[in-house]
DNA sequence: AAAAGTAAGTTGCAATTGCAACGGGGAGAT
DNA sequence: ATCTCCCCGTTGCAATTGCAACTTACTTTT
């Protein structure tokens, strides 16, 4: 576990906690590590889970499968990551999803009920790791919002438009950088790609934007 | 407040905690009402927030304004339920909406610090008011889960598909019926209603489905 | 009973989007 | 330098979708 205390700095459920204090705290939690290798299930849909994931190596994929058994990768996790904190918060006993190893993973579980039920010796970090907790999950939400509002836009120019307005906003500049290609973008907004180029160079021809690869300039309609 | 007291009940924040009590939660908890005529802002965009309401008469809308001053209700809520909690949780201190009153409005207001900092006391209460908090937020964040999925089918049979899918999981039999007219659940799936129709159809006389109103039997692809 | 209103299926048409295939330009490899 | 690969803009075409207008069946109002 030692060799993994740098990584678990750096995990959002652990900030504001004292590294020092990681091992009594991990003890107290009575966390327990687990080793996958590649392909291996984490979590079978439908099984129960009581514990929270936290990703020590590897990456792993949520995988959601419907009636007929299809299977759609939902996303991805990799290290320092954390999982199963929405199904475990949510009271849902059995998982929705399967949860597989996309590469040899090792991973740090935590009993849910352990991070409620503060201790009888009220460590002090159990206040903070719920905060942390229900800040994570609010965060969370205020991105699933804002995604369900780009998704909710009814053609590419107002996906565009909604996309570029949030990285304006978010910069406090009409100038940004996107972290994304224009494949993962498309994909983001569920829009075709050629679709989008075709969007973009459109609106670029009519002034309302500028860009250069990554780097765009919302000049507004 | 005594007059309230049934609707507080019923508010999911404060389920399992004892009725007797809530009188010394709302003052530990510094809660405090205020009412508003319909038409009134009750919370800009930009300005603090560091409560969640509880709306205890009237209704409220959730207004998003865009850079160009473009108002969208983004959603309205009723009696018993609770607004601010996520921008709160998340530790957002500016409003990034508008929230205003629909109609008269009374609502009653909790300060998000003061549910996270157990009091000296150690009242009873502040374990389950947390624990509600965290089950509130992370099912919220299963709902819009879904509904991102929903959303980011590529076509409205995909759509539908997947919406029937979940109904059936839900209820377990292949037949259940649906919360929405044809026009909300359009607007509910972001797509045009006649094309819905028409899609629906289609479904139908591919033996995919069948319904009347809002009774449907999903029987498969 | 007539009138008015509402929800939902129908349909023709236009606009948007997806799809597939191609082309140009730049980065990195050999 | 040449080749290869990848990203992304381009384009023609087909499919999907949105839009608007109309019909039908039901419900409510007067």
């Amino acid at each position: 576990m030692k060799k993994y205390l740098d990584l678990l700095k750096k995990v959002s459920l652990f900030a504001n906690i004292n590294q020092n204090d990681f091992e009594a705290m991990l003890k107290c939690l009575g966390a327990f590590q687990k080793k996958y290798d590649s392909g291996n299930i984490i979590i079978l849909k439908g099984s129960e889970v009581d514990s929270i994931g936290i990703i020590l190596k590897g990456t792993i994929q949520i995988v959601r499968e419907d009636l007929m058994g299809n299977k759609t990768i939902v996303s991805e996790f990799g290290e320092g990551e954390i999982f199963g904190e929405t199904f475990a918060c949510a009271g849902v006993k059995k998982s929705l999803v399967t949860v597989v190893a996309a590469s040899d993973t090792e991973v740090l579980y935590i009993k849910f009920k352990k991070v409620l039920n503060t201790c009888s010796s009220m460590c002090k970090f159990h206040m903070q790791l719920i905060e942390n907790m229900l800040m994570l999950i609010a965060k969370k939400n205020l991105y699933l919002m804002n995604k369900i509002e780009l998704l909710s836009c009814r053609s590419i120019r107002e996906k565009l438009t909604l996309y570029f307005e949030n990285q304006v906003e978010r910069v406090g500049k009409t100038k940004f950088e996107i972290p994304f290609s224009r494949e993962e973008l498309a994909d983001f907004l569920s829009i075709n790609r050629s679709a989008m180029s075709r969007e973009l160079c459109k609106m670029r021809d009519e002034g309302i934007i500028r860009f250069d690869h990554n780097r765009f300039e919302f000049l507004g309609g």
